[in-house]
DNA sequence: GATTAACCGAGACGGTACGTCTTGTCTTCCA
DNA sequence: TGGAAGACAAGACGTACCGTCTCGGTTAATC
């Protein structure tokens, strides 16, 4: 006893349509913006029927997840943090790429895109975080774990909240505009976040 | 020199059309989710003609944001953030508040469709930044400059990379669903926040 | 007892407003064809509130009605038909220079517009009959009339059958281009009018 | 060398939407008149999206037309006119019968309506002519040939002209409602026509 | 090697919403 | 109060996509 409505066959599945639809899709929400990024015109570009997509993808959102998938698989995956030993000058010089990252136009849109998905699609934001998300954030963690144990950074922190703590401000003001994104706020929110917003006991800063 | 297309007499606006506009819309996108938001649907509910819509305002997202001016003028605007003396515990009365906030589902989506409208409009979020944003944030800077004379702040703080670093990461675990959105959470960041990730000189708490 | 919406006062309607929407009627029709023809867009083009059309006319169809009659009124009404004593020769002319009229583009799209309005309203039909179409109709028939007076025509015809023998096909063919409207066919209708589709008796014309 | 624009593939079309379509745009033409017929409201009634309507129809004529040419061909086309011998009769009987057709309000406006569409629309009168004008026309012309082999009509008569004399004051005092339309006033337009309007050389009528 | 089942491209289908245009009414303000 | 101006509710216009479906034409695994 199965399901009525029988799962496509993997083994099946023609990759070449596969890599035309992501890749075409990524390139669309590049130009046309997350407006105008629709099935119909991911389908028609790539050369494909539309029901290849309906077929392997619930929704637009999951087509867009799988194309940013794609593309941090095919760049190899993501490499660890810098560790120089000076938490500070390693944070800061991965923010500021990240501020590139995000103020170029050939990622914005297509990340405002994927974002805006996930906010409204619970089962999209999970396997984003699951997938994309936490291995992101696991690299981070562990540069962080590598500066506790250099006692750059108190013991009983968790590594989860000073992640969100460093890189939480950037991704917020980039989303919704509130003020220009450089590296010099990027390097300011690193400062403030190590040091802490309390006035530090010793000598002064 | 001004354009051509002469913009409509605002003092011939209809307030009654105006009103049940802006609270259709607040309603629609509470029960209908964000893809359930559309113009033809304000406007028949709100018995109004489409035209009435597009004459005022020129896209949803438009709509969207004065349903939530005219719902933040409406309940007399934001009041003073609480100053008790005690700023950390004043925080996180704030953020656990705004977490009960960002729960309770009759906020939740309307939200997210304003902030993924906004993530998608400059104008918008020129607009929402003057206009929502910023009046918050003077309050939110206004509670951090009374800790900064208190002496509970360093002197030298930038409050705008303070204000990011305290809500930042609250807001972003909210609208990408990275993990529960829990007031222990809201406390452990602005503790965090506070007394920053590197290790406090003395005995430390 | 009377009516509760009062008819406006004749006296005090604006010449001016009155004569621009006629004629911008007429141009419009005669610009974009009967398609592109709107109250809104006589009202715009002749400086004219939207009000000053509804408040003095019924319809769109009243107003290019209107329009046709201010036009023969202001050329001073039809002048009789020609009467040079040859009938046959008299009525090809005419009919000559209704299609030269009927092929002129500056009259063919008003007219037709007229013509379908009337076709659809009962009322406009009337008033066209009355006010336009009969007056043209008389001075066929005196025209006619003349010829019986001379034998030209028989004794016991009836002058509206005649009529409708002579102008009906063109105007039939004319509306429906059923085929090519030229001068000669309206001098093979005339003359099978004039003799009859039957064998005439003697040596025959 | 052909368009861009390839036309959809009609092996693919949907003869039930196809006949749902002609067969409700008849009936809501006739139910609400040429004002109340729009594709929208035949699209709706028929069960069918609009985008089916606008992909195999150019225009609200053109279906109009086709639900005509639907309806004829339903009913087996048409049939010879009747060739008793007597032409006269047969025409009067015939007309007598048209009269009556387009005395029914059940054929009355959606005729007037197409035959608006004709008169605003030479591709639509084109088409009209060729497949259903035309038809009817060459079995009029055929009982005429006949009665012209049988010495009724003049050997040297253009039967094109000769239907138009016929048929055409009948159409244009419907289309424009120029008094009443009967039998009676048919059988003296059929008389006037074969008698001509010219006296008759010998003994009286 | 033939069968056969599933994927493929294509695209028609019933729908929904878009943003624009026009309708006929109503209101405001000017002369 | 007539007229210019134009906002209003209503709804049709023609277009773009939605997600489902059906059609032949491959293509790959099974017999």
């Amino acid at each position: 006893m199965h399901a009525v409505r029988t799962d496509p066959d993997p083994a099946r599945r023609s990759d070449a349509s596969r890599r035309a639809i992501l890749s075409t899709a990524f390139d669309l929400v590049g130009e046309a913006g997350y407006a105008g990024l629709s099935i119909e015109g991911i389908a028609a570009r790539a050369g494909v029927g539309k029901q290849t997509v309906y077929r392997w993808w619930p929704s637009k959102g999951a087509v867009l997840f799988d194309a940013f998938l794609m593309l941090s698989e095919d760049s190899g995956g993501s490499p660890a943090l810098p560790d120089t030993g000076d938490l500070e000058a390693d944070l800061v010089a991965v923010l500021r790429a990240t501020v590139d990252e995000l103020n170029d136009p050939r990622y914005d849109e297509p990340m405002r895109a994927l974002n805006t998905e996930i906010a409204h699609d619970p089962d999209l934001a999970r396997a984003y975080t699951e997938r994309l998300e936490r291995p992101m954030r696991e690299l981070k963690k562990d540069r962080l774990r590598s500066a506790q144990r250099a006692g750059e950074l108190s013991a009983d922190l968790d590594p989860d909240v000073a992640v969100d703590l460093i890189w939480g401000p950037l991704l917020n003001r980039w989303m919704l505009r509130g003020g220009e994104l450089t590296g010099d706020y990027a390097e300011r929110v690193v400062v403030a976040a190590l040091d802490g917003l309390r006035p530090r006991g010793g000598a002064a800063d």
